[in-house]
RNA sequence: CGGGCUGUGGCGCAGUUUGGUAGCGCGCUUCGUUCGGGACGAAGAGGUCCGGGGUUCAAGUCCCCGCAGCCCGACCA
């Protein structure tokens, strides 16, 4: 492509509503434009990274055995209605209305859609296993849009949904969806890792999320050096002993509990020092709701209560921390002063953190008081134990033992092993060898085509501009042609000329900035736009007979002798 | 949806406090000089000052109502 004639308008200072750097240099390099916002347009160097991405997610999809196709964006809402989505996904999904007054979506994801097409085409347990996939436009009104395209309103997703006969089946495919991931982000140069993971409104029961390992990141995972655990931190666990919780009370030698006037200190910290003590010695009693009653969630005070954990801990029964609304409808609760004896708590859940053998500082039930010496078995009580807090850096691994890391990180796939829900909803139903109607067991599997071209400028740019991964580079060479106006001029531009023809004839996807502009530009453009090879043709060099080459990546320079060069170039 | 900030030429911004008829840098056009790390000079083009009301002799500036964008939070693949 010839950079006279290119699309292409870089821009000197970065836009001001971009925040990190994939998005400004991804405007700045004129890859992307935001047409409203989360809504961005591809121009045509974004085009061609997001077509190399999605190549590299087809041939893996392929490769493992899935089958292309697409399915429409617009869906009718009555799909919706049947999985009970509808609700749930609720202010989530763009919605429309077609002439007649049908309700319509623009897809945020298809587990309808293909389940309602498979439920209609398959009926025996000898069409099973089926793996589709498609590539296609996704739809999200995202409460915030943000960080360009790390998460926007319209984004471009590999969606794939995979249909069994049994549950082991299932776990198969699962399998190498999950291999075939790790190659896709290994190919795409990322610094990735696959962590446990929580189901969100898909549904579900195992899955794992691939983390693209980033400071912009919006999830927290915890991982472990020392052996394979990793976890997002909703779903990861510390190590931690039950053993003695329910047999033993800790025998604490400790003075008789004492009440102390804490006057306007309703925080941890503010209390702690109050009192000389560590927030880790304080007891905090979280207020939440079971199902209409108080419950107590304790924590030592420099813990926070992970909220889905202590959702499993009383499970069946739904927990809800309490929030400004709940203690405005609870007037008799002192805010910040909260005991674990607390007259009106219907159940207490603690952290075996909590069980220690040692006294605690904790509220009074009082405003304005805390109390130090409290001690478990005789000033309060735990009803369950089970594990509350969420894990920070150097906590236990529960695998290992070893002390785990806490990373932040992009989302770039995810995988699930989603069981019955949407066969059951929308009837996919097969028949087995003894002609006993089941419902189909189901998969699915997304990667972020999109969000994985942000992430990799994420990880691969520097103060210059971005440095594509060659796999993924719009272009394999940037050609700078730089004639001057002396004598040598017409013999630059003919040499760089034939060595664009003779690059492009090799099959080398080359940018070749011909434009009439100075040396300074063409090379701060080359930094920003990020081919990993550029090629510099000058007079000298002309003379000379050679042509210069820098890498993107390490500033390595060399020289290559004109004569052969597209060979030289595209061999090696 | 709460809190904060911002909307002025393609991009980045000043001007708003104290009302007087719009400016700077980059970019763009033309000419000349330059030509290996964002050159220089000269002459130009380009603006419903987010929108709608209102106050006033006069509104980018003051008041009211909207809209949009960004940041923090809640939420979320």
């Amino acid at each position: 492509m010839r950079m006279s004639r290119a699309f292409l308008r870089t821009l000197r200072d970065d836009p001001a509503d971009a925040e990190i750097s994939s998005h400004q240099l991804l405007l700045r390099g004129g890859y992307i434009r935001r047409l409203a916002s989360g809504v961005y347009a591809w121009m045509p160097l974004g085009q061609r990274v997001l077509a190399k991405v999605a190549q590299i997610v087809r041939e893996e999809m392929d490769a493992a055995g899935a089958q292309e196709m697409t399915l429409p964006i617009a869906q009718p809402l009555e799909l919706w209605e049947r999985s009970g989505r509808d609700e749930t996904y609720g202010p989530l999904m763009f919605r429309l209305e077609d002439r007649k007054e049908v309700g319509f979506c623009l897809s945020p994801t298809a587990e309808e859609a293909i389940t309602s097409i498979v439920a209609g085409e398959l009926s025996s347990y000898r069409d099973l296993p089926v793996n589709l996939y498609q590539i296609n436009w996704k739809y999200r009104d995202e409460l915030r849009p943000r960080f360009g395209l790390l998460r926007a309103r319209e984004f471009l997703m590999k969606d794939a949904y995979s249909f069994h006969a049994d549950a082991d089946d299932l776990r198969r495919t699962y399998q190498d969806m999950y291999d075939a991931y790790q190659r896709v982000f290994e190919r795409c140069a990322l610094r990735f890792r696959p962590v446990e993971a929580q189901a969100g409104e898909i549904g579900g029961d195992v899955n794992h999320e691939f983390m693209a390992i980033a400071e912009v990141g919006e999830d927290d995972f915890v991982w472990c050096p020392s052996c394979d655990y990793a976890a997002n931190v909703e779903a990861a666990r510390r190590e931690s002993d039950h053993s003695r919780l329910h047999t033993e009370v800790p025998a604490v030698d400790a003075a008789a509990r004492e009440r102390v006037h804490t006057p306007d200190l309703p925080g941890i910290q503010g209390v702690a020092e109050h009192l000389g003590v560590e927030a880790s010695e304080m007891l905090k009693c979280i207020a939440f709701d079971v199902d209409g009653e108080l419950g107590l969630a304790l924590v030592p005070g420099d813990r926070e209560v992970n909220e889905h954990a202590l959702g499993l801990a009383v499970a069946p029964r739904a927990a809800r921390l309490y929030d400004d609304a709940d203690f405005a409808a609870r007037p008799d609760l002192p805010r910040g002063y909260i005991g674990p004896d607390f007259e009106g708590a219907a159940l207490v859940v603690a952290d075996p953190l909590v069980g220690e053998e040692r006294p605690w500082a904790t509220g009074a039930n009082e405003t304005d008081h805390h109390v130090r010496h409290a001690v478990l078995g005789r000033d309060f009580r735990v009803d369950v134990w089970a594990d509350l807090v969420s894990v920070v850096s150097g906590d236990p691994c529960p695998r290992c033992g070893s002390g785990l890391s806490v990373d932040r990180g992009i989302e770039v796939g995810h995988v699930f092993q989603l069981g019955t829900k949407y066969a059951d909803a929308l009837d996919a139903v097969y028949t087995d060898d003894d002609g006993n109607r089941h419902p189909m067991v189901m998969g699915c599997y997304g990667i972020g085509v999109s969000r994985i071209v942000a992430a990799i400028v994420e990880e691969h740019h520097d103060d210059d501009g971005m440095i594509w991964p060659a796999a993924l580079a719009p272009f394999d060479f940037h050609l700078v042609a730089l004639p001057g106006r002396g004598d040598a001029a017409a013999g630059v531009v003919e040499a760089a000329d034939a060595l664009y023809e003779s690059l492009t004839a090799a099959g080398a996807q080359v940018l070749y900035d011909d434009r009439d502009v100075s040396p300074g530009i063409k090379f701060a453009d080359a930094d920003l736009l990020g081919m990993p090879v550029r090629l510099t043709l000058g007079a000298k060099g002309v003379a000379r007979g050679i042509v210069e080459r820098r890498a993107r990546a390490t500033g390595d320079d060399d020289e290559i002798a004109l004569d052969g060069a597209a060979a030289t170039l595209v061999s090696g």
